[in-house]
DNA sequence: CACATCATGTTGACCCATCAACCTTTTTCC
DNA sequence: GGAAAAAGGTTGATGGGTCAACATGATGTG
């Protein structure tokens, strides 16, 4: 019974020592957890967005998106207008301050990604898709 | 900016995945939750153990262990007793009712790992655990 | 022996993630 | 038009995971 075998446990370390690495940027450059980082980009991605389509695009939990929201309205980076077609929803967008953590935030993100696959040639990043694709799959049987 | 693209993001989504069933597996089959399952076969692969043990098996954070360790003493799963040798620890090991339960989770967990292995050939196995191995190498710095 | 150091655990604080219950608004459909 | 269903959000509860501070017992060195 040695856990280094198991391809759960291997997965979960690996996992959070990338969570770790994430975690060490947002907090060393800017005062934002993970979850309104992801948030803060989705925003932006689109321009203006909502929580509907923050959800659906990073395929978050409606409950984290909206207090990650909420938080980062508080901290001044997010502002919300309800939508006069629709009022149940608000279209959120990147304040300035927001678009300036945007832009000093994001070349660290992707140079951090780049560096992560930087040991991976494209044929072995291709295989690494598939294989997290199939495991996902095998992942999702309830049956047990 | 397609978040499907990410590593990390896919990293993050099979990992979801993966700890909802075995989520799911331990609510049909016991009262307990995963990092209580994950202290349970740690003390029963030695047979006896302590939580220092288990930290450094199970590479867990301390502080979960000894939540965990108090939780499963609760349930009556687990008994301590203080080391006559060293009395900053105790010594771990499952009760009756804790072998039990232990006896009949682990088939399903080997059961479902086999499963989650089944789609992937040997080879392919080999170059996960490589390219995990890697990652986790490259996901340690923080110089970001 | 005494003091510094290290190891073992405990606790509080904080963040991430998920689920369920609930409220409001919009849409669908008869 | 009106009832039912669906969609958007909010909140509370639970669990996982990490970090820092602390208390205490063991160890090792001058």
């Amino acid at each position: 019974m040695d856990l280094r075998t198991f391809l759960t446990f291997r997965l979960a370390r690996l996992q959070a020592q990338i969570n770790s690495q994430a975690q060490h940027i947002l907090q060393a450059h800017s005062d934002v957890g993970q979850s309104e980082w992801r948030v803060m980009i989705l925003i932006e991605d689109r321009g203006e967005s909502t929580m509907a389509h923050v959800v659906r695009d990073g395929q978050m939990d409606k409950a984290q998106v909206s207090r990650a929201v909420k938080t980062l309205q508080k901290k001044g980076y997010v502002t919300a207008r309800v939508d006069t077609a629709d009022h149940r929803q608000s279209i959120l967008s990147l304040t300035t301050e927001g678009r300036v953590l945007h832009n000093r935030v994001l070349p660290l993100m992707r140079a951090r990604q780049k560096h992560l696959m930087a040991g991976l040639s494209a044929d072995e990043i291709e295989v690494m898709f598939d294989l997290i694709e199939r495991l996902e799959t095998a992942a999702q049987r309830r049956d047990f």
